[in-house]
DNA sequence: TATGAATGAGCATTCATTCAT
DNA sequence: AATGAATGAATGCTCATTCAT
């Protein structure tokens, strides 16, 4: 009888493999071979499970996205204050400990300004709608519980998009100290707004 | 007239005349002999003005920025209060007379987070900056002329942020008028709290 | 019954199972696997009973004909006159009862053209000489029946050959009308020469 | 100023060295760096004076056609009898001198009855057109002239059809000499029934 | 006997760049 | 200064075939 695999570990396992490749090089230099030798594989092996090399990319930035939730989860989970957790929140774009997947997302954005495919643009948007109303519930059990004035709501959609601005802007100058800077610095100033005293 | 000053009006020539190329494809779908083609030219001179197809986004971008700051600066003086200059401001991220220049700045955006040369990020940076100070300009004299409170210069950075943050995530939608309904909300909402009563 | 017996047999179903694949695309688009999907089987399997794609043609034109042929032989047995046997004969070439046939013909002769394998050849050689014989019974006993002129045996190859022809030619156009048109056409002019009167 | 090139000569150039290796191996079976190599160009050249492989392929025939013509018009009218006529346009079909054209041809059926595309069949349809009406010119004259009979006229179709024909059935073995005598068998046959004696 | 996972050679085409003129 | 002919590296993907089980 043929040899039976697991067809979903396999696939994690090669796009495991494929990440650091990509990390060190960026994802439009890197050519379906040097993957597949990346991945100690044949060419065409990536092919069976695999549609195209986007769909690799797909596969490492879900996992890593996965993972990544669950550390914020947790993280979420030990702070009580609302700013805690916006602060929290908005580290993503610039924690070291992030870097892998920031750099990734830097490519992915890149890609969504200039080639978005379909089903990157879904993606992204189940991504961006995901994040977003993770956020608003943050803001508005803040509200609840009396942490932050009733107004706060309203703020929900710009103080989302602080990060990922900021995190453009600052993107070609890669001084992740000075955009955690700004990004607090901000929250700072918000609160002292927004803060029920 | 000096030559220098012949090859530097050249650019500019054969720049503008690749705009409306780039504006009807995309950057990436473009090779240089198409550009040269449009630009009437042969595909060796456009090495002699440029160093490569990003180099002539930039010039690009560079060209209609200027054109565009004319402009904006006499929106600006039209208007008198604050909040009017401020969304006058953060209105180049949906209006639809700058469509062109909003399309080729996305280009140079995913350009500039991938692929950044030395030019590109020097000249990133004297955009940002400058940008940044007009912005704060206008803060600071809303807050002497009593319009805006005085904790109101802690936001700058951020406000001017998000702009960059809601056009990058409303990129692949492409759905300006909805880009416009969450900047102008947003700025609505952060008045109320900024705005001396 | 013997093993070689149940693998004939298999061959066989195999062959026919891809019939209908190769019908509706050609076979130049379809792969080896594509094949054993179609056949329910293995693609390792495939190889147990071809030798490559063209042996699967090879294999139903080999069915299909021996299929036709009894129905040939019915029909030249249901007329009397040669000039009707000769029609019935070369109606093969336009005939929209056996469409598939020769669509799996037209590939055959096409790989028998650039691709052909010694059992190609072989099997080739066959079926024309059988056919030559068969046509040539047909006109002899046109002869002896007193029908034909006894010169009409010196055309035998070339009118055998004439439906070849147009078929060739009127493949890319696939006009069936037309050929049936030409091919009539061409029997009714050559018995008004070799008919007895 | 650059280097102006007779691109048509260019052209030709290219294709008659292509014609050596295709003649070598199977037109299938040819990779554009095989012909590109052959040619002593670079892969991209190619691109600049075809537009793919098959126009490579087109522009060989054409030529050799092109060349064939003129040999075949001359021998036409080297000879006097309608018979010698016919012999002469049939025996392109077992000429040695045309080995290579042969060839070609044979590929050329070959795809034609297989992968069609649009230039091909137009391509193939003029060609086949015009022979044809040269073919009815001789026949027609022949008539004209009181060499052959009146109903001659109705087994142009079918005379002209003998010769693909038999091509066909005989391109498996390859046995020209067989073709020859079968061809000429058939012409004498026939010319007994159709000459005015 | 049957399988299907793995493979890697093979291929058409594109395009930035060079450089002789 | 301007050109455009020539180039060849680079690439995503297919598929017949092998072979361990």
């Amino acid at each position: 009888m043929a040899i039976i695999v697991d067809k979903e570990q396999k696939r994690k396992n090669i796009a495991l493999a494929c990440k650091e490749v990509i990390l060190e090089n960026s994802i439009r230099n890197l050519s379906i071979s040097k993957l597949a030798d990346a991945a100690g594989i044949g060419k065409g092996t990536i092919y069976e499970y695999f549609e195209n090399k986007e769909d690799i990319v797909f596969e490492i930035v879900n996992i890593m996205m996965q993972k990544y939730n669950e550390k914020k989860k947790k993280k979420l989970l030990s702070v009580t204050s609302t700013r805690e957790k916006v602060i929290i929140f908005l580290s993503f774009f610039y924690t070291k400990e992030e870097s892998e997947l920031l750099q990734i997302y830097k490519e992915f954005v890149s890609i969504s300004l200039s080639n978005p495919n379909l089903s990157m643009i879904d993606f992204q948007e189940k991504c961006s709608q995901s994040y977003y109303l993770w956020f608003c519930s943050i803001i508005e059990s803040g509200i609840e519980k009396g942490e932050l004035i009733e107004d706060s709501k309203a703020l929900v959609k710009g103080l989302y998009s602080i990060g990922e601005g900021m995190f453009v802007r600052n993107a070609t100058s890669n001084d992740t100290a000075l955009l955690k800077k700004d990004i607090n610095e901000f929250i700072d100033a918000i609160f002292k707004l927004i803060e029920v005293k």
